[in-house]
DNA sequence: CTCAAACGCTGGGTTGCGAG
DNA sequence: CTCGCAACCCAGCGTTTGAG
């Protein structure tokens, strides 16, 4: 008997006596213990057959029908298997509320071989319905539940790494950045060369480069893409490549280098055309913009910002793609203020915080706030700016943003007057 | 007085480890 | 190598407590 075998009957036992209404320790006398039909319910090998033939003799199911019984696990394994494929692609497509509905209505027990798939499907869908702390509960039994059955297939499923890497997500939604960090090295520990879902194992360096590169740690952000690189054009997801173009040319332009970030920018612009992937289009067309304009290219940097907002409509409704826009319209909006172009300017601006605020997308938020500061400053209304700065520099401190902390507080001259000097001097103790 | 968070209990199940 | 004890885990409850 294969092990594959061995973890049929079990199930099938398990089912059997719970049909019946019987807990383990009804089954368990004399001759077998409750740890062991545990055992033996679980596919867990080193039990020998005949405690598995006591069991069935027990349970009063005839010998003859057990092939039938067997095809009968089997058939409606396979059929769940369907069933939850198509609830994720349901979930992938934007109607994740749907799809938890039917989800909700499938019970599973934990010792399910599909108990870690149902959950992490589960926590995936409360991811993009943003309700965090629901999502995280998911991801943890989905990785609690992940090592059950694993030995029953040749190949491994990689469910518990690509469970931490939504853990870090949801910690990343939260604004904890060394949380998302932890999470994603844990994935990293756990992820197997040879299993499922190898595009995992791109999405922790991704993940991880995002992390740092929000982080302001640049140099630990490229040393991930970097290591990866040359590995990465082997793989055919084109959207996981054309990712890796994206975040080195923003992390480039973040250092400062320019011309490089242009380089890989449209690189990366060319490779998403040739593929047709929109979301991506729009990080680097507004990455290839943010660099133009700190190069002052301001005609080239107007044009990008454009088309990149251009395709504001055809992004999927996913929150995750959806509050990039942030970014796109909190740069247009500073290249406006400088372009003294101040309707303009002020509009963008004013929906880049209201898509900060809908989203609660702190890091964007304040930055965003930080540009509406600037608007008002440069064109001598202070005193308009002043609240936008504080919101800013309120944010900053809650989450720990130390660079953007310390650049609004250069631009609040009045701030290091009015409010309490020492409190202020404490916290920036904190972050020197 | 209400309501929700915290607490503790219980049932059902799993797991580490030592004995044979 | 197998098995089972006992410790452990965890979800689902009822109860207590304390803030508004």
């Amino acid at each position: 008997m294969d092990s594959t075998g061995v973890q049929g009957i079990g199930e099938m036992i398990r089912k059997v006596r719970k049909e019946k209404g019987w807990r383990l320790e009804d089954l368990a006398d004399e001759q077998i213990s409750i740890a062991t039909i545990s055992n033996i319910e679980r596919g867990f090998a080193h039990v020998k057959p005949e405690k598995t033939h006591y069991l069935i003799q027990k349970l009063k199911i005839d010998p003859a029908r057990l092939p039938r019984l067997m095809m009968k696990e089997q058939q409606d394994l396979k059929e769940l298997e369907f069933e939850l494929k198509s609830l994720q692609l349901l979930r992938d497509t934007g109607d994740a509320a749907l799809a938890l509905e039917h989800l909700n209505r499938l019970k599973l027990e934990a010792s399910h071989p599909y108990a870690a798939m149902f959950h992490y499907l589960k926590g995936k869908c409360y991811l993009s319905l943003r309700k965090w702390k629901e999502a995280e509960k998911f991801f943890h039994q989905a990785i609690r539940f992940s090592h059950h059955h694993e030995h029953a297939y040749s190949k491994k499923s990689n469910i518990k790494a690509v469970s931490f890497i939504e853990l870090g997500l949801c910690a990343f939604f939260q604004n904890d950045l060394v949380q998302a960090i932890r999470y994603t090295d844990r994935g990293w520990d756990v992820y197997e060369h040879d299993g499922e879902r190898s595009y995992a194992w791109w999405l922790l360096h991704i993940n991880k480069a995002v992390y740092y590169e929000r982080l302001g740690q640049l140099a630990e952000s490229m040393q991930v893409i970097q290591k990866a690189w040359e590995g990465v054009h082997q793989t055919e997801k084109k959207d996981i490549v054309i990712t890796f173009y994206y975040l080195r040319s923003e992390i480039l332009r973040r250092s400062g280098v320019y011309d490089e970030a242009v380089t890989f920018a449209i690189k990366g612009l060319e490779l998403a055309r040739l593929n047709g992937h929109t979301p991506l289009l729009f990080d680097l067309w507004t990455v290839l913009g943010s660099t133009y304009m700190a190069k002052e290219d301001w005609f080239k940097a107007e044009r990008c910002f454009n088309h990149a907002l251009r395709l504001k409509d055809r992004l999927f409704d996913d929150p995750m793609v959806e509050c990039k826009i942030i970014t796109a319209f909190a740069r247009l909006g500073k290249l406006y203020t400088q372009q003294k172009k101040w309707e303009q300017a002020g509009r963008v601006i004013r929906e880049a915080i209201a898509t900060g605020e809908k989203y609660e997308d702190a890091p964007r938020l304040t930055y965003a706030l930080q540009v509406m500061g600037d608007y008002y400053q440069v064109q001598g209304r202070m005193e308009e700016g002043i609240p936008y700065y504080e919101r800013a520099l309120a944010l900053a401190r809650k989450y720990n943003y130390k660079k953007r902390a310390c650049s609004t507080l250069i631009r609040l001259p009045d701030y290091w007057r009015d409010t309490n000097r020492e409190e202020l001097l404490a916290y920036l103790e904190t972050i020197s």
